[in-house]
DNA sequence: TTGAAAGCGTTACCAA
DNA sequence: TTGGTAACGCTTTCAA
């Protein structure tokens, strides 16, 4: 177990073999004889061996790690990506190392210089909130190296994708909403920085649009993601003289806080109000009423940005992808489902 | 930004040195002059020079990487303790390799073996439930490589550990039932293979005691943290001649799912009976009637963890040492707070 | 099918 | 105070 001592210079010497042959007989080449394989394998499985990867990777130029970077490690929705692509990458032969933004734009330019220095074979990230300056991952894309982001993406960055159809999931809610009766939606949205804002907020237009229904303009609270707000822009908004009788929120958490704020001005969800929230979060089947929301797929968005990793690694020079996942529509007690 | 080309060569020959004295120039080296120092690190920040990190540890057989084996990446209390760790890490210059073992021993033991095949230059864990077997963790500790346990630490590896009172936390949270009034407390504990269900254990007995009541054997539920078997042994407890009127448990999920379970059985808390968990997480104020529980300083403890790790790396040698953290009381509705 | 040797970018020993 | 050089453990070209 102790960190390997025996080198493939070792396993030659007790074979009788030059390293090469080692080396080779280690990698499978095909230049190899089956017995000389199997003597190999058999002495290498005997001793634990495995090979130095400092060592190869001074040689190759590469480091069989990945770059990981996300707003927030301690956040559920990204641990759980994180968890994802473990998966799919350790089998690989990759190790992953962890960069955390902290939403800031600053912090994140640190983060992937860090990794790079580090000699990471690629970076898959989920931006930060605030990001707008991203010419160095565009410089860093143009020299080969392997960027692949997935949920929170910038336009402005042309590499492979893993997102979120926001704008159909915001519809599927809206429409959810409608359907339950409520003719009167207001949204707590969120930084419209980002495209997904943007983006859930087509949806949601265009789900009033099929039903015929106005999009109430003072209804539509941007940045409406401030845990300390949301509680005043919940009574603002149901002392209005017509108050809403549905609200989708841009997150889970903002949903729960929305609701707590209703449950304790005594206005009944979901008799008089409606609410659904976004990611599903464990949270959804404590509260009571249990909240509705879309889930996300997270833990296979992970798993698919690591594929496209893997297949760039495989050969370079492909042309950039975007694979958009699918949501689901979870309907709980709080939209009177 | 572009994974560094430039070599230690490179700035040699650009200001005419040999490569020894860039080498020591870069790492500040006694031997060097002033001015020699001042013109290499000008150059090598005008170039961005990063030295390559597999070279270096190729030679000085160090990977200025930090190992993390958590049982699970996707739960809020590890990504928080590894968020402290990265707090601490990172500006040491360290990278940190994150490893899950999904709670089974086996996968522990494989990701510890990945990891120190990796060249880890030590390693942050904590322990999955199921574990027994650490005679390899042993053997890394005896072969000088750093092993530094949090939390979940076992009593069989000597090793330096950042632990918290598991024994003061039960006192408290039973002493605060007793004192709430309750006078038959029921435990749902966790695998008992574990020191901080047993520490936990002697803190329940030592406060019953304190208070003169009788520990009810049958109230005392091991291995009491599977979710699925909760609601049944909740039901078991309430449906008892005699049942209890306080339930104190492992965690905050298992007591959340049993909150659940009461309010499905119409047993009104805390009126009828009291519940306390443990680690204070987020859905604490979420449910209703919120949720008391006991705090964990994880962040801290991550922290503290890594500085033990950076000070052994310094000088090797240490004696093992053990730094225990405090917990606090967070009082709420689930104990008539 | 196998071996010898060069070289990846550092560090550290020995000389100067 | 600085330089030359071997060595870390591996891969890979060239030769046999």
């Amino acid at each position: 177990m102790l960190p390997q001592k025996k080198t493939i210079e070792d396993l030659a010497r007790e074979l009788n073999l030059s390293k090469s042959t080692v080396s080779r007989a280690l990698h499978d080449s095909y230049q190899i004889g089956e017995d000389t394989k199997q003597k190999v394998h058999s002495l290498a499985d005997k001793w634990g061996f495995q090979l130095n990867p400092q060592a190869r990777g001074l040689k190759t130029h590469r480091s069989f790690t990945l770059g990981v970077v996300v707003p927030e490690i301690a956040h559920k929705y990204f641990s759980s990506a994180i968890s994802g692509i473990q998966q799919v990458v350790l089998p690989a032969g990759y190790n992953v190392l962890i960069g955390q933004a902290n939403e800031s734009a600053e912090q994140e330019y640190k983060v992937v210089r860090q990794l790079v220095a580090s000699r990471v074979d690629g970076l898959i990230m989920s931006l930060s909130g605030q990001t707008y300056y991203h010419e160095y991952l565009q410089a860093l894309l143009k020299d080969g190296f392997p960027v692949i982001m997935f949920d929170r993406v910038s336009d402005e960055v042309d590499c492979s994708k893993v997102i979120i159809d926001h704008e159909a999931a915001a519809f599927k809610a809206i429409e959810h909403l409608i359907e339950q009766g409520c003719r009167r939606i207001a949204h707590l949205s969120g930084p419209q920085v980002l495209s997904i804002a943007q983006n859930r907020i087509k949806g949601i237009k265009r789900a009033l649009k099929a039903h015929d229904l106005p999009l109430i303009p003072e209804f539509l609270i941007e940045n409406g993601t401030n845990p300390e707000h949301t509680p005043s822009h919940i009574e603002w908004l149901m002392q209005q003289p017509n108050p809403p009788d549905g609200i989708s929120c841009f997150n889970d958490d903002v949903a729960i806080n929305a609701l707590l704020t209703l449950k304790k001005a005594g206005i009944p969800v979901p008799d008089k109000v409606k609410i659904i929230g976004f990611n599903n979060e464990k949270e959804c089947v404590v509260i009571e009423p249990n909240l509705s929301s879309i889930e996300h797929p997270v833990v296979e968005m992970g798993k698919e940005a690591t594929r496209l990793f893997l297949k760039y690694i495989e050969k370079p020079n492909q042309k950039p992808q975007t694979i958009v996942f699918d949501t689901s529509l979870i309907v709980r007690q709080s939209t009177g489902g």
